[in-house]
DNA sequence: GATTGTTTTATACAAACGTTTGATTATTAG
DNA sequence: CTAATAATCAAACGTTTGTATAAAACAATC
C-alpha cells in the first residue's frame, strides 16, 4: 500500500470534506435538528471543534452543504436534461418533457446521491430555510425559465404565459412526486424502484404530460 | 359574562385539549425536533408537567395529533370528495378528477385548517416516522383503492390495473404538488393563493389531468 | 532547526432538552 | 364533611445540546 495514503477512506482526505459529506448523509436522513455536531463529527471521524473551526457553525455547515453538494448536483441534472434535449434534434414538447424526466429519474446521479438529493430539497420543501432561498434563486428559477423559454417554443404562439407556467408546474409534479413519494408508491403498486419501473414511470410521464399539455406526440421516441 | 366561562379561550377549555391544539400548530409550522415541550405548554397555557401527564411523552403526544387531529380532517376531506362526486350524477373521470381537486383546494377546511394539514404531512413525507404508517394505512390506502375502483368503473375496461395506478398517482401528484409547493408557485407566477388562483388551479388540474388520462371530456362541467 | 501559521485535540461551559417527583389544589363520591 | 381520585404545579433530575478555549500536533518557510 503506498504510504502517501496509509488510509484511503479515513483521515486522509482533507477534515472539511469529510465533515461535509458526513453532514449531508445525516442532514438528508434525519433533518437538521435531527442531527447533533456531535453525531456529525463522530461520523465523519474527526474533533467535535472541528464543525466550528471550518464552518462557524451548525448552521453555517447545513447551508453549505446545499452550496457546495446539492447545488453542484443540481446542475449536472440541468446539463444532462440541456445535453438530451439537444441530442433530440428539434425542441419539441415531447422532447422536453422526456429528457425533463429521464434526467431527474435516470440521470447522471447515482442511486444513493439522487436519494440524498431529493431527501436534502424534501426537507426544504417541506420546512424552508435559508437554504430554500439559495436553492430557488440558483437553481429553480434559471431552469423554470429556461423551461419556459424552450416550451413557448415548442407550443403553439398563441398560448397564455400563465398557462405555460401551469404546465411547465405539472410536469414538475409528476416528476418530482415519482420521486417524493417513492415508499408510497413502491408500497402500493408493489413494485421497487429499478430500472424496469423507472423506464416504466419515465414513459408514463412522458404520455401522461404529453396528453396534458394537449399535444400529440409528433414523433416515436426509441 | 357567564360565570360557568370567565376566560373563553384561556383556561376553560381542557387542558388535553389546549395542548393538542398547540402542539399541531407548531409541528406544523416547525416539525417535530425543532418543537419543545416547553414551547408547547407554553402556547397552550399549562404546565409543562402537563404533556407527560396527558399522553406520557413527547412522541405520543406527536402520534396523538395525527390520530386526533389529522386523521379525523382527511376523513372530512375524502367525505367532501364523495359529495361531489356523487351529486355529480354518473361516476366519470372528468367527475373524479374535478371533485378531487376541489375537495383539496377548495375542500371543506379553512384556510388555517388546510395549510396545517398540508404542513404536517409534508413533514412526514419527507422524513417518515411512526405517524406515516398510521396515516398511510388510515387515509391513503383506502382513498387510494376508492379511487382505483372509481376510476376503473369509469375506463375503458382493457386498461392495465398498472397504468390505472399510475395515472391516480399522477392526479396526485398534481393535486399535491400545487399545495406542497404554494410559496415557489406564488413566487413564480406572482400570483396568491386566492380563490380566483385556485379556481383557476382546478381548471388547470382538471383539463390537464383529463387530457393526461386520454378521455375527451363529455359534459362541460359548470 | 527554529519560527510561523494552520489544523486538530481534549476539555469546559452554560443553556436547553425531555422527563420525574412530590406537594398542592380541584373535583367527585359516599 | 370526609375520603378518594384526578389534575396542576413548581422544582429538580440527569442528559444532551451548540459553542468556546487553550494547549498540542502538524506543515511550511526561512
Amino acid at each position: 500500500m503506498d504510504d502517501r495514503q496509509k488510509q484511503n477512506n479515513n483521515k486522509n482526505d482533507r477534515t472539511k470534506k469529510r465533515i461535509l459529506d458526513a453532514a449531508e448523509a445525516l442532514f438528508a436522513l434525519k433533518g437538521y435538528d435531527a442531527v447533533s455536531v456531535r453525531e456529525i463529527t463522530g461520523a465523519a471521524d474527526c474533533n467535535l471543534a472541528a464543525v466550528n473551526y471550518h464552518f462557524g457553525n451548525k448552521q453555517n455547515l447545513y447551508m453549505e452543504v446545499f452550496r457546495s453538494c446539492w447545488l453542484p448536483r443540481a446542475m449536472r441534472i440541468q446539463e444532462c436534461f440541456q445535453d438530451l434535449l439537444a441530442a433530440n434534434g428539434t425542441i419539441t414538447a415531447s422532447a422536453i418533457v422526456q429528457s425533463l424526466a429521464r434526467a431527474f429519474l435516470e440521470g447522471p446521479l447515482s442511486e444513493e446521491e439522487r436519494k440524498r438529493h431529493h431527501q436534502l430539497i424534501s426537507g426544504e420543501m417541506a420546512k424552508p430555510t435559508e437554504a430554500y432561498k439559495l436553492v430557488a434563486d440558483e437553481a429553480f428559477r434559471p431552469l423554470f425559465e429556461s423551461l419556459l423559454k424552450d416550451l413557448r417554443s415548442a407550443m403553439p404562439d398563441d398560448i397564455e404565459e400563465e398557462r405555460l407556467a401551469l404546465n411547465i408546474f405539472s410536469v414538475f409534479a409528476m416528476v418530482l412526486y415519482f420521486n417524493f413519494a417513492r415508499p408510497m408508491i413502491s408500497s402500493f403498486t408493489g413494485r421497487s424502484y429499478d430500472a424496469d419501473f423507472k423506464e416504466r414511470l419515465v414513459d408514463h410521464i412522458v404520455e401522461f404530460a404529453l396528453n396534458g399539455l394537449g399535444v400529440k406526440p409528433k414523433e416515436a421516441p426509441l
